[in-house]
DNA sequence: CTCTAGATGTTCT
DNA sequence: GAACATCTAGAGA
C-alpha cells in the first residue's frame, strides 16, 4: 500500500489545541483503505464560546458530539446539501474543537479515487483532494465514518506520522462568516494541491 | 485565470 | 426560515 512503515499518530499528538495541531498534520499521510492522502492544508476551529466559526460554539448539539468526544476522532459532517467535510478531534473529552482537513495530495489509490468521481467532471491530479469536500470524496469518507478512531493501528481510517511539513503558511480561515480575522488556516506554502483562497460570500436562496 | 449563479439537505433559531 | 467550514458549469478575458 505504500504506507506500511508509518504508524499512526499517537493520541497525545491531537490532546492539544487546535491551531497548534493544524500545522503539526501537514505532511502527514491521511489512510483509508487503498487510499492514501498527504496533507497539505488545515484549519483549526476552536472551543465553545471562543471561536464564533467553530460548529461547537453554541455547545453540544446531535451533530457536533463526536467534538466533544476523545481525540484523534474523525469528525464527519454534511453541508450544502451535498458535500461531506472531514475533521480531527483535538483536546480531552468534553472541550470541544478540531482540525477541517481541506486539502492534499495523492499518494496511494489513484484509481480508487478516480472512480469514486464517475458522476463529476475529471480533474487533473492536483486537484483530486484540493478542497474539503473533495478531500472527503477522495477517501470515500461520508456519514459512516463520523466517531471513527484514527489513532488506532488497526482501524479502518488512520492518520500517519509521514514527514512533517516545512514551509508552512497561515492566514485567515476560507468560506467563514464569522471569526474570519483569526489567521487559523494551514498550509504548506507553494504546494500546488492547496485551495485557492475563498472569502465568505452570502447566499441568496430563491 | 476570473467571475457569476445554481444545486441541494441538514441544523439550529 | 435562514444559514451553511462547498463545488461545478458556463461565460468571458
Amino acid at each position: 500500500m505504500g504506507d506500511g512503515s508509518l504508524t499512526p499518530l499517537g493520541r497525545d499528538f491531537f490532546d492539544r489545541p487546535a491551531h497548534e495541531v493544524a500545522p503539526d498534520l501537514l505532511g502527514r499521510i491521511l489512510s483509508h483503505g487503498p487510499v492514501s492522502v498527504r496533507l497539505t492544508e488545515t484549519e483549526a476551529y476552536g472551543l465553545p464560546g471562543e471561536d464564533p466559526a467553530s460548529h461547537t460554539f453554541r455547545g453540544l448539539t446531535p451533530r457536533n458530539s463526536v467534538m466533544f468526544g476523545p481525540p484523534g476522532h474523525l469528525y464527519v459532517y454534511f453541508t450544502y446539501g451535498m458535500h461531506f467535510c472531514a475533521n480531527l478531534v483535538c483536546l480531552r473529552p468534553g472541550l470541544g474543537s478540531g482540525v477541517l482537513l481541506r486539502a492534499g495530495e495523492i499518494v496511494t489509490g489513484e484509481t480508487m479515487v478516480r472512480s469514486r468521481r464517475e458522476n463529476a467532471r475529471p480533474l487533473v491530479f492536483r486537484d483530486l483532494a484540493r478542497g474539503p469536500a473533495r478531500l472527503a470524496v477522495a477517501l470515500g469518507l461520508g456519514r459512516e465514518h463520523n466517531g471513527l478512531d484514527c489513532c488506532s493501528g488497526d482501524g479502518i481510517v488512520r492518520i500517519l506520522e509521514g514527514e512533517p511539513a516545512t514551509g508552512v503558511k497561515s492566514g485567515p480561515r476560507t468560506g467563514v462568516s464569522t471569526g474570519a480575522e483569526t489567521p487559523w488556516r494551514f498550509w504548506i506554502d507553494g504546494d500546488r494541491t492547496v485551495s485557492p483562497y475563498k472569502p465568505h460570500v452570502r447566499r441568496i436562496r430563491t
